[in-house]
DNA sequence: AAAAAAT
């Protein structure tokens, strides 16, 4: 490897047929990384305010007419820039290598002003990118606020900050969650606040939070909060209590057309964007499944039976309504398995208290709304289940929802398995479509194969998929019966 | 329909 950095050193930047240089391309070669430099503007984008109608025909922020200019990943954590204490930290939590996205992300936040909206698939280390960045950026010596970080839900909010604490662990500095019933100080003085928009907003308005040193806005699943109704609003009205000039970082594995406007506007130039294809989000590592119910009643039915062969890891269960998710945790709970559920009409001590048994495998399965369905990290899930098919507002079939569920597990390289129940024709046929949409295949998972679960999720380091249905869902519409 | 502010 010594030769390697000969080589570099020898070797005149323009020779771009280098053969070193070349390995580095295939290296990152799923990466286009565009700088937006202060000239190329005036792009007239027509959207019809955040509809996300076009989501079928695409989903990822594609601005292609401009230069790509690939950035090297570079190797090792040392080569980052990074404060030793920071460093220390990062070897403290047991990471060798910095991620593909940690490697492209941090020298942009590090050695540039540049603004950066970064895409890369779920449990890809975007957390790690985005934490390093802000604990690197703040001034120590400065007891004023100066980063302000927000996600979409107390409990990855809450990650992000155990998160923050863990690998700044040797640094002075002290991070503030800011979420209903958190514990807050007189003054705040914490140089990073991470928290929700709700609060982190009531916080700035009050002037609890003194803006006037904010250097850094972070949005962790950037698309989803400046997406939906409400949460727009909030995080929109919180840029505007912050210094002009502050540095905007998003960070998501989506980024649908339909959040392009708000985003543009919201990052200002000159701004790098990192993003993926849309062949390129999905998790290869995730084995997807369906299971015909053929009812809706049946669906707890073969949850349970599913349920009972499973000895391995754990899985959360997503459901469509807080109803839906309290009655069939109250019928699992009968039925004696050990579940946790976790849906907005809790308390926040009831959340606490669930994840938390969760999270110490007290509780094997974790019946959740979407609330869940975004960032939260928990290792040991190796199976999710959608009881309800993940639809929009409008009912339809959300592929971009459904990825971010099934990434809950497939984390770092791990494999997993996400299983969808349909129930009808309906429900078959959105699933179809979110696999066709995907270009992923979702098989069919007979009932009388259920059993066969169980050595999948013992053996998932083989991956062997299962035989049973070698076709795609794209053609199983025509197999079952029609009534129609 | 869910989440996110507190009411």
């Amino acid at each position: 490897m010594s030769e390697q950095t000969h080589n570099e050193t020898t070797e005149n930047n323009e020779n771009e047929t280098n053969e070193t240089e070349n390995k580095e391309i295939e290296d990152i070669k799923n990466l286009e990384i565009e700088t937006h430099k202060d000239e190329e503007e005036e792009e007239i984008i027509q959207l019809k305010s955040d509809q996300l109608e076009d989501l079928e025909t695409e989903l990822v922020v594609q601005s292609s007419d401009l230069k790509s200019q690939p950035i090297y990943s570079q190797g090792t954590f040392e080569e980052l820039n990074l404060k030793p204490e920071l460093l220390k930290g990062v070897y403290a939590m047991g990471f060798n290598k910095p991620s593909r996205i940690q490697a492209n992300a941090l020298p942009v936040i590090i050695n540039t002003k540049n603004n950066l909206v970064a895409q890369s698939q779920s449990g890809t280390g975007k957390t790690g990118a985005f934490t390093l960045g802000m604990l690197n950026c703040v001034d120590p010596k400065l007891n004023e606020t100066q980063v302000i970080c927000l996600s979409p839900t107390h409990e990855l909010s809450t990650q992000i900050y155990t998160f923050v604490c863990k690998i700044g662990q040797f640094t002075n500095i002290q991070p503030l969650l800011v979420i209903p019933d958190a514990i807050i100080p007189q003054t705040i003085k914490s140089q990073i606040i991470i928290g929700t928009p709700g609060k982190v907003g009531d916080f700035l308005q009050t002037k609890k939070i003194n803006s006037k040193h904010v250097k850094m806005f972070v949005l962790d699943e950037a698309d989803f909060l400046v997406g939906q109704r409400g949460m727009k609003d909030q995080v929109l009205k919180i840029q505007s209590y912050l210094p002009k000039n502050v540095r905007v970082l998003l960070f998501s594995a989506t980024f649908s057309v339909g959040v392009d406007e708000v985003i543009n506007r919201m990052v200002k130039e000159p701004n790098v964007r990192i993003t993926l294809k849309r062949s390129e989000l999905s998790i290869d590592k995730i084995l997807q499944y369906y299971i015909n119910c053929d009812t809706s009643d049946n669906k707890s039915i073969i949850l349970s039976e599913l349920f009972g062969y499973i000895s391995v890891g754990q899985a959360i269960v997503f459901v469509q309504t807080r109803a839906t998710c309290s009655s069939l945790t109250k019928l699992m709970m009968e039925e004696g398995f050990p579940v946790s559920q976790l849906h907005g009409d809790m308390t926040t001590d009831e959340r606490d208290q669930s994840i938390k048994r969760f999270k110490e495998g007290k509780t094997k399965i974790l019946i959740s709304t979407n609330v869940t369905s975004r960032g939260i990290d928990i290792l040991q899930v190796s199976l999710v289940i959608n009881y309800d098919m993940p639809i929009d507002e409008n009912g339809k079939p959300d592929p971009v929802l459904y990825l971010h569920r099934i990434g809950r597990v497939g984390r770092f390289g791990r494999s997993g398995v996400a299983i969808t129940l349909v129930h009808d024709e309906t429900s078959l046929k959105q699933i179809t479509r979110i696999s066709e949409h995907l270009s992923r295949p979702v098989n069919e998972l007979q009932i009388d194969k259920l059993k066969s679960l169980s050595d999948i999720l013992k053996n998932l380091k083989d991956l062997t998929p299962l035989k049973d249905s070698p076709t795609t869902t794209t053609t199983t519409t025509t197999t079952t019966s029609n009534s129609k």
